[in-house]
DNA sequence: TGGTGATATCAGTTTCCGGTGATGCCCCGG
DNA sequence: CCGGGGCATCACCGGAAACTGATATCACCA
């Protein structure tokens, strides 16, 4: 989850929002290099964010939906929480 | 939103949901320095994610749930995007 | 089966960011 | 009014991470 820190990998993404796309595409929509682009995907396909999909020479990665689900829940359990606790201020 | 990619900072709105607290307090509970808590307080306070309410000599803070929220909700989009175009893949 | 294109990996460099120390400000209590 | 403590800001340093270039690997096609 704190992998969408860096704004490249936002970047791709956003991009692998609009639909599964080889590395290629990435490569030319984002004006990355290729080699940047690889690294980011492997970093976000072992954080379970993406996955690829060998396809041919080529390799199709596509995002992992219920990931995405997953950190959202977890943002809105915060959210949650911080409103339910909002009266009980501890004193110093 | 890409501010919770610090274990720093993730440990602080953790801290935070469980109700508002001072400096001090997560300065003890989380066993960093006052200028390094301080620093991430600032950048999460501008950032939207903290909300600043001096009390006194203390400053005590408090989560912005709304902007958990948005960033959760902005998470669930992408995954129903993701969803929704999981089928149209672009050929090379 | 050799060549080409797509992708992954690796080593090196540079840039960025978090942690620390020192310092100043403000509020409270004496 | 003045001393002390809570908090914020600044300058600096060290480490981690992103970008680059080179290279290896694999699949397709002639």
């Amino acid at each position: 989850m704190r992998l969408l820190s860096d704004p490249a990998r936002a970047a791709i993404v956003d991009a692998l929002a609009a639909g599964p796309a080889c590395t290629c595409h990435l490569v030319e929509d984002l004006g990355l290099s290729q080699p940047n682009v690889s690294n980011h995907l492997r970093a976000l396909r072992h954080a379970g964010v993406v996955k690829a999909e060998p396809y041919g020479r080529y390799t199709y990665y596509h995002l992992n939906a219920d990931a995405l689900d997953a950190a959202a829940a977890h943002l809105s359990e915060l959210a949650e929480r911080a409103r339910a606790t909002s009266d009980n201020r501890r004193e110093c």
